[in-house]
DNA sequence: CCACGTTTGTCAGTCGCTGCCATGCCCTCG
DNA sequence: CGAGGGCATGGCAGCGACTGACAAACGTGG
């Protein structure tokens, strides 16, 4: 219960924090800005955010486990590729619907700390989605494919999801963020 | 001529900082530090590197240049996964040449900002490459693959290659490191 | 020998982030 | 009801990476 409300804190926090950033960019904010945006002391921030970064990309951990979920839900004689593909649609649809999700994603694809950051989340979902990949792996003959192949499948995958989403801001939203990751995807199966 | 003297001081600096570094660790070592083993005050390695990341990494900035030498001299009707593939064996020696190049990639893959400052230089990998293997997309063809193509092409080649160093470090380079990586673009390409 | 540009050191400062300690809050138990 | 134990918060001092500004030392060419 107490969880709850620290959960509230946190989507508060992150929220002004967001409305900052976007205002007057990522770097120009100092999270002293943003305490007193939010009515907080600069040290009590870092109890609900272990960085900066975190505050922009930190909800996107637990869309980590949805995609595996997702993932979990696709027919067990589907390739692993085309697998990801669709399970990866969870994260297409979280950032299509809201223009909001179009600007985040437009700060996220130029600001230099928060790519990184990007690829740090990346990681994490990595390591999230692998055992997955494994067992569909092993399920369907591949006997001595080992974790390499799974790991390299996952980490295709979510490069192929980024370049798209970069791609995406680039057009203005102009192009749909599905048809994009299909291409990505389509161009590496070659 | 002066240009020669800096590549000199520099590379000085790296071997020092490289030294400290696999000694007591990256995180562990302070700049002050390393500015004292090479001589230096810590405001002129600034000078020197724009950061602490870059006295490891900052070399590896041409090899993507070596990269691209080598996938231009792939024959020209090769799909461009594959050539992808040969043309990163230049990566694959320069790691495997020296034995040191196994303790500073599992430094590499061990240290949190050591790895995200990989990541960063994949990206400027990316924009060497993705030239390259645009010309490779048209001249085989495909008519309407635009830039999509070729940077989801990169970025995935670029992962695997990634997770094979990953795997290679963690079996204390017992298997080759080529190997590995033929295994990771096979899993990809599925 | 003197002017000039480059390189270097020093100092002070910013910013993200952390540890420590004190304060105030609520909740429970006697 | 009042005392005690968590728990969230704030303030402060500090670290470490990094930067700007200024001045001193250096080498080179006139």
């Amino acid at each position: 219960m107490r969880d709850v409300a620290r959960r509230a804190v946190r989507a508060e926090i992150a929220a002004k924090a967001m409305q900052l950033f976007l205002a007057q960019g990522f770097e120009a904010t100092t999270v002293k800005q943003v305490a007193a945006a939010v009515g907080m002391s600069g040290r009590s921030l870092f109890r609900y955010f272990d960085t900066k970064e975190d505050m922009v990309i930190g909800g996107l951990v637990e869309l980590g486990h949805d995609v595996a979920a997702a993932l979990e839900l696709r027919p067990a004689d589907e390739d692993p590729w085309t697998a990801l593909r669709h399970a990866l649609e969870v994260c297409v649809d979280s950032l299509e619907e809201d223009e909001l999700g179009l600007r985040r994603a437009k700060m996220l694809a130029t600001t230099a700390s928060l790519r990184t950051a990007m690829l740090d989340k990346h990681l994490r979902w990595q390591q999230i989605l692998v055992p997955h990949v494994e067992k569909r792996l092993r399920d369907s003959g591949q006997p001595q494919a080992e974790a390499l192949a799974a790991r390299a499948l996952v980490s295709a995958a979510l490069s192929c999801l980024d370049v798209a989403a970069v791609a995406w801001t680039e057009a203005e939203g102009a192009r749909p963020l599905t048809n994009l990751v299909d291409q990505a995807f389509a161009a590496v199966r070659s």
